[in-house]
DNA sequence: TCTTAAAAATACCATTCGGTATGTTTTTTG
DNA sequence: CAAAAAACATACCGAATGGTATTTTTAAGA
């Protein structure tokens, strides 16, 4: 039992970075299957339907790239405030996986599925939750060790800062161009030093 | 040449209002049909194709309300920053069209069509263009009164108040309640009185 | 090694999709 | 009013959709 975990594993892969280009609705079982090679009686044989496909991708692709990418470097750098900075820098400017035409895959899902699949919708919550919890922690942290000041709203400023990362990946992929992510970085510097 | 002009009309919004719930992709001719009670054939005299109607509802249906909804607030206020910051108060708390659960409808077009279909984008773009200018043209003004600091750059302060705009809609969306655009507004406040 | 269950392949299905062909009914206009 | 064009109605089409039933292959454990 394991070559099967890798095909499983594999339909997870593709089919996540099909879904980040073209979207969950428009990317059909048939091509997913023509992509990965794999049969239609092995995709429902790791798979019950394709929304189960699709929470799995979630949970099993989008929540250890979250830890990995969004949220263990708020943890090692040890200034709070450069830490988010850095963080959205690398998110944006750095990071050759999340391509600005595409947008960010999160937010993606969110805006497509969120009305109309709860499961999905509890799924993403979690995500967004845990990446809410990262960031306020930090500015909590800057609080104690006095780099940011005692009176700043810790999670208003998460979800401040949350909405403009969300935000200016959808502007990003309108303009199909980073010339947007360096204003909106110039900006939120200038924000985030008004905290300290 | 009168009820015609009606039908079409009748087609677009009702068509927009699905749109917005159900998002575009989703949204099939019969839908459309089924609840206008026009027919097929009505419906492809009025529309070549569903993606013409499509545009058609950026064009003369998204565009008017941008006009009245996001752009002429800015122009009567009389304080620039004022006038900033009352119009996304306006569309986040108090305008009744615009649901917390569907987010912007603008926001949603553009995160869904914006990689695949370029005259969609292309229409997205100009829209988007007029509010940035009229969102600059404000802190201009504002710069000009001296309410604003002259080093403060206009079009990244639209970017990232739009960016934010864009990404509160879509976390209002996923955690279905209001309570984060009180959150934003008032960093949003804080933010916009460092511009002073 | 042989059995048995897991894993994968194949062929098919009902439904829905956007779109068309061909009418029929209204309006407009000469 | 009559003719012609505009506006709408009906029936249908091929392709794509998510999913299923059934068979075949592969691999694990006794």
């Amino acid at each position: 039992m394991k070559k099967a975990e890798a095909t499983r594993l594999t339909i997870l892969q593709k089919a996540f970075e099909l879904i980040y280009v073209k979207g969950y609705q428009t990317t059909s079982i048939d091509d997913i299957i023509a992509t990965t090679k794999v049969t239609k009686g092995a995709f429902y044989y790791h798979f019950k339907t394709k929304d189960e496909m699709g929470l799995a991708i979630i949970n099993e692709i989008l929540k250890p790239t979250l830890t990995n990418s969004f949220i263990e470097p708020l943890q090692t750098e040890e200034n709070p405030l450069d830490a988010i900075y850095n963080l959205m820098d690398n998110l944006l400017m750095k990071n050759d996986f999340l391509k600005v035409e595409y947008g960010c895959p999160a937010s993606n899902f969110t805006q497509e599925m969120t009305p109309w699949n709860s499961e999905f919708n509890k799924a993403l919550n979690e995500l967004t939750q845990e990446w809410t919890k990262a960031i306020t922690a930090t500015i909590e942290r800057g609080k104690k060790s006095g780099t940011i000041r005692k009176d700043v709203n810790a999670k208003q400023v998460t979800i401040f800062v949350m909405s403009g990362y969300w935000g200016i990946r959808n502007l990003g992929k309108l303009e199909n161009s980073k010339k947007v992510y360096v204003s909106y970085l110039k900006q939120l510097k200038i924000y985030l030093d008004s905290l300290k």
